[in-house]
DNA sequence: TTATTTTTTTAGACTAATCTAAAAATTTAA
DNA sequence: TTAAATTTTTAGATTAGTCTAAAAAAATAA
């Protein structure tokens, strides 16, 4: 098996991949230590790797200063992350796993390298815009369409709209939106916000009435 | 991410994957440089290895001998040649790869290490009883049901039968018989065998004569 | 604006998987 | 049945990715 200058090894990918999440969600120059406690390791690791990717030219690198993605850097983050995405809309729509069950996973296969595989899986799928979660899915030239989409948190009294993302992916919040029937593509309505607890009392689909907590109301994302 | 004692590394999976197929067409005992020369690596390297397979049970080592596989070494062959055989059925069933194209990304896929997912892509290609080129697929269990072939140079004249499988996964050796029409499922009569340099005519799907090459016929597995 | 705390980097070491070169064991052949 | 050839193993290095401990830089607070 040859490797191509093209390609990056399996560690590399999801240190690209953190930054990209770190640098679109935080502040866009991401530092050390974010990056080591999302990927589990220690800041004296996380510097070896940054002096790599620099040299790689996949990252702008300033010590003691932070990182940004290169163009070529960003490329890759978002190709891993197309892959990612495709991968879990394969595991729901096809296989029939739970959007709760799928991030590990693709976690793995979204390091499976071939160009032509996950372009015919995009196919294959019907060119979906979006994973299970409601994420967007890069297309293959690397453009993501992100949609407006604010927290049921930030949302006022009496406003509408649909379920259309959530920004928590872990298993256990996604299992209790289950529970409680939010899941992509409810109708919600904003009854009353109670300013004690940050707690929001919304109606599902039209029909009954629920009190969910700030921690829930932030993390559920809806389209007006 | 955690690692169960009974996950192991990608290399180490490899050697196990390459030991069975040695073991299976070859003598029982696997020797150093065989396992090298497959790998593609130094049987200095390989010896390391053996050592570490053997701590872990999963061979049977005898310095200077040469190895088999224990119980435990065997079925994990077994599931990775199983999540092999099955991702190649996925790829040409569902993505509409040719047979020459599969065994690269597969050979990445088989690494995946879901047994759900596996289990379910089984049920979702319709628990397939062979792969794209008439190798069978071990069932959950590792059972592997193994069919009676034989190679169309071991045939008589006038013998017939089905093309069920190919004892060469080379992609030129699968384009050339895409060209000359000999894909599974074929009937083959054998009109005539050449003395001479082994070579046989054969008459195609009860239709047309061709003469193969001895190479070509010792490759091409036939059901009777 | 100096002192303290926090963050980041460096230095040096470890593990898995590999290598080359040389030594040891086995096999083959004269 | 000994000598030569081949195979296998050992010894010692290398690389990628990680670690801990200590040093250096930057940020924060008195």
């Amino acid at each position: 098996m040859f490797k191509s200058n093209y390609m990056h090894s399996f560690t590399e990918e999801n240190y690209l991949k953190t930054i990209y999440h770190l640098s679109t969600t935080n502040s866009l120059v991401v530092s050390t230590n974010q990056i080591a406690e999302i990927t589990n390791t220690k800041a004296a690791s996380v510097t070896d790797m940054l002096k790599k990717l620099s040299d790689k030219k996949l990252i702008n690198y300033i010590r003691y200063q932070g990182v940004t993605l290169t163009e070529n850097g960003k490329n890759a983050a978002l190709n891993i992350i197309r892959k990612h995405r495709l991968w879990e809309v394969f595991l729901v729509e096809k296989l029939g796993f739970k959007w709760d069950e799928v991030h590990d996973i693709a976690e793995e296969l979204e390091h499976i390298n071939s160009e032509m595989l996950i372009n015919r899986l995009d196919d294959f799928l019907g060119n979906p815009s979006a994973d299970p979660h409601g994420d967007p899915i890069p297309d293959r030239k690397g453009a993501i369409q992100q949609k407006k989409m604010i927290r049921i948190s930030e949302m006022n009294q009496s406003e509408c709209g649909i379920i259309s993302g959530v920004s928590e992916h872990s298993s256990i919040f996604l299992k209790l939106l289950d529970k409680l029937g939010l899941t992509l593509g409810t109708h919600v309505l904003v009854r009353e916000k109670i300013e004690f607890d940050g707690s929001v009392i919304i109606q599902i689909n039209e029909q009954i009435d629920q009190t969910i907590s700030r921690e829930l109301a932030k993390n559920i994302l809806i389209m007006l």
